[in-house]
DNA sequence: ACATTCGCTTTACAATTTTTTAACGGCCAG
DNA sequence: CTGGCCGTTAAAAAATTGTAAAGCGAATGT
């Protein structure tokens, strides 16, 4: 089955109303790609585009020789495809599955669109499944997905607002680069803020966040406001933190 | 967009051709799997098809509930439609990955087939992505794909953090080339967390991997981190393994 | 089969961190 | 002037964590 460049060209060129996806595409940069394709053409359009993404791309024609060199280097992530000469793409991902010494996630490529198959691709041990002809942003927002979940970096993105970073899978806030030490509670109302800014959220949302629905009885969210604000404000030019007199509190940039 | 539930049927029934698949059907036993769509009709069909593979399903039919039971319960993997009444899908996601308490794999489902929706889908923090009308056994097949990667099965490779290695194929440990001597559940907790840093890993995930549902009635994860630190810290100058208050622990190579 | 070792759990107590409480004074509007 | 609302403090209370040792059961070796 042959199929033209055209058709899996990168949507970037043929729609016109593309725009620039917000992946980070920084991303992938510097993540080892190995590429099992027999296409030449095909092969070429993938690994040019990958490399200008930053990506180091090693390529291989044919199903040997990939595995080869995914037996001998380490790698990111395998594009594998499956119609190959020699040993077929099921056929070395199964291979590759059999040593545990590789964990490597792998992306399968296939211009067929049968449920069957790509079963029988899940089930040789792939990790994701894209039929040709695909876009190419799509298949980077692919690679990226199984490299954050490889690495473990899943979980979250970064909460930013100004100068303010809180990262809630390392559970660590900065503002400009600088670690702040939050206790878990100011943690929390900071959070809630990032999240909400700009706008005022209410002292009754922040008590429920923190207590549910019995908070105590005095006024303790006026301490951890004063105590955060210590932490986040006090220690730098401009205040992030404002009042809403009589209604809550909320996150101001300017 | 309203769609017939034969479009979706099972295939398992519409293709005469179909062979059992040779994926452990085993294996996504007993997996929570938190389904929010608000297609009635095709959500029962899933709901059906996931509780006869020995899934524990639970339902929402719009984004407020469904990010309220992915918020207080937890999942093994979330499936996502986009459209949705109230919050969407993709700023469910969103707001999913904003909480440190979710690295939940999201497979977002959806009938739009443009690679902007995509682009979107995966921005917003989703780990996969399936075009509606799609079969359910390749649905399970995805999901099962998630759930090997999270629950790290198949990182067998060597980690390292730092200074500190860990081949788990050899069982082996070690701190600046010397050789640590650690018990099971020790090895078990520095994987983890090696696999997890720089991230903060909840108590709460700890137990799980150690004893499943059912944790000890004391706190013996306490005991165990105490005498990880008495191999892994101790005898060196920097300590690595830091106790985040409430929430778990963590690896930081600083 | 027996004793021994090893690792896990449990328990208790100390140390530390975090949260709550309570009290004082400033600011602003009525 | 007065009363609410808020920032600021410090001390008390509570929660969480580190530390250590003892008991228990399974695995191991003889």
């Amino acid at each position: 089955m042959l199929r033209s460049i055209a058709d899996i060209q990168c949507l970037m060129q043929t729609t016109p109303t593309f725009r620039p996806p917000k992946v980070d595409m920084q991303s992938i940069e510097h993540t080892r790609v190995l590429l099992v394709e027999d296409h030449r053409d095909l092969a070429e359009t993938i690994v040019d585009f990958l490399e200008t993404m930053g990506c180091i791309v090693d390529y291989a024609a044919d199903g040997l020789s990939g595995l080869h060199l995914a037996r001998t280097q380490k790698f990111d992530v395998i594009l594998l495809d499956v119609m190959l000469p020699g040993i077929d793409g099921l056929e070395l991902a199964r291979k590759l599955r059999e040593q545990h010494t590789s964990s490597v996630p792998i992306l399968m490529t296939t211009a067929r669109d049968e449920l069957n198959d790509k079963l029988a691709g899940f089930e040789a041990g792939a990790d994701d499944y894209l039929v040709k002809p695909f876009d190419l942003p799509e298949l980077v927002a692919r690679i990226n997905s199984l490299i954050r979940r490889t690495r473990g970096q899943v979980t979250s993105k970064a909460l930013t607002v100004g100068d303010l970073e809180l990262n809630p899978s390392t559970l660590i806030a900065s503002r400009e680069g600088k670690t702040l030490t939050l206790t878990p509670a100011g943690f929390q109302i900071l959070a809630l803020l990032m999240q909400n800014a700009p706008n005022v959220v209410p002292r009754e949302d922040i008590e429920n966040v923190l207590w549910g629905d019995e908070p105590p009885a005095s006024d303790t969210l006026r301490s951890q406001i004063y105590k955060l604000r210590k932490q986040v404000d006090k220690p730098f030019e401009k205040a992030l933190i404002h009042t809403a007199q009589g209604s809550g509190y909320r996150l101001l940039t300017d």
